[in-house]
DNA sequence: AGCGTTAACTTAACAGCGTTTAATTAACAA
DNA sequence: TTGTTAATTAAACGCTGTTAAGTTAACGCT
């Protein structure tokens, strides 16, 4: 309604209150078939009123992405504490698949388009920390394995063998995720796919074959 | 320009200019980066023109679709002649990855967005065609190999492997597609990453470990 | 107290989009 | 020669993200 000297925490409810419209939003029916003004209409404020807190549509999506990307590893990051090596392994895979799977729209907006190059100036997320980083954590991961030589001999590379890991099941997840309501291939349930993609790059990845 | 009553002939030939014309766009640019108008400008008619052929710009991307689903299963035609079954299983997913990454906008459209349920009515492509369709021709290939009892014995359905194998393939080139100039992740080279999923999924799916 | 400045917000407007409607044009059939 | 009809376009609609130009109310200053 109408204009008063806002103080900076005022300004940050604001903000939250546009990123927490936007996400319900584009959770529920995709990052495109949202509109500002229908942010705005949520919120309770014109469309314009937006781009005094953001640059432009993009920033938004950036910033939620941040968030995002902030909790999936915080929702993975319990699963370091998992002893064995090779277990810790798979079940990242899982919690890394759970999320894709129950939130797909974010998954979509997160890993299957290219994002705005997500600046590392602006965002929040420390690259490479496991704590906020669920590519890092995979790989931290992965490298204990390595170190204890729990890889195939050939397999010289952890970065190589963290990136097959997560191809792997972003296959199975994008598959999913894009396909699943097309009748053209008859797919299997997905529980069913996820797990043998799992054994498949155990069995695959590791020395020794699983009991 | 102007109006002159057409022979059929000459209808589709417009037809497939503005296919053309809407392809070489499409994959140069990205699908929603292309305007009916520029495609209009392009074949020197108006953007409503289009419109005389193509219910809307949905119905072109299905058609592109189509045709480039007829065009990668018409390429890898030649890979089922391979003798060796596991070889050929290897063969067809370098060749699927091989059109995936050198036609990243095709593929973008073909694979990565949901397309509009592709109306098995209007579609030419013979579903379970072998000849016409990809995931047929791997789901054969599969069913060679398992019929030769070649993969492990816990893996009792031809469908799950095959889809696991798509899978794979297809999450190294959308990660790549995707992601590709994000700085966030230190990609190893595309062909190494395609490599180890080729290895990792031959020697996770197979029976006998590979020479 | 009154005046200017400024922050917060809205309305109006722009350029572009996919698409629809209405108008134009040229060739054919009668 | 006149209608009819197919091919085409220009104009328009309702939508989009975004920008420019107001409007309004609170504050600091004299």
């Amino acid at each position: 309604m109408p204009p008063k000297p806002k103080t900076e925490e005022e300004r940050l409810k604001l903000r939250q209150l546009i990123l927490d419209a936007a996400r319900e939003l584009f959770v529920a029916r995709g990052v495109d078939a949202v509109t500002m003004r229908e942010i705005g209409r949520l919120i309770g404020y014109s469309a314009t009123a937006i781009y005094l807190h953001f640059k432009d549509k993009d920033a938004i999506i950036r910033a939620i992405c941040d968030t995002d990307f902030l909790a999936l590893a915080s929702g993975l990051k319990q699963i370091l504490q998992i002893a064995d090596p090779v277990e810790r392994i798979v079940a990242l895979g899982f919690g890394y698949a759970r999320f894709a799977l129950s939130h797909p729209n974010h998954y979509r907006m997160m890993f299957m388009t290219q994002r705005p190059a997500c600046d590392p100036e602006i965002s929040e997320v420390q690259q490479g920390n496991p704590e906020q980083d669920a590519y890092a954590q995979l790989k931290h991961v992965v490298q204990k394995a390595f170190d204890q030589q729990l890889f195939r001999p050939e397999l010289t590379n952890p970065d190589l063998i963290a990136q097959t890991i997560w191809a792997g099941i972003h296959g199975v997840c994008s598959l999913e995720i894009t396909l699943a309501n097309d009748t053209w291939v008859n797919w299997c349930d997905i529980e069913a796919r996820l797990h043998v993609m799992q054994q498949t790059l155990i069995n695959g990845l590791l020395r020794a074959p699983a009991p």
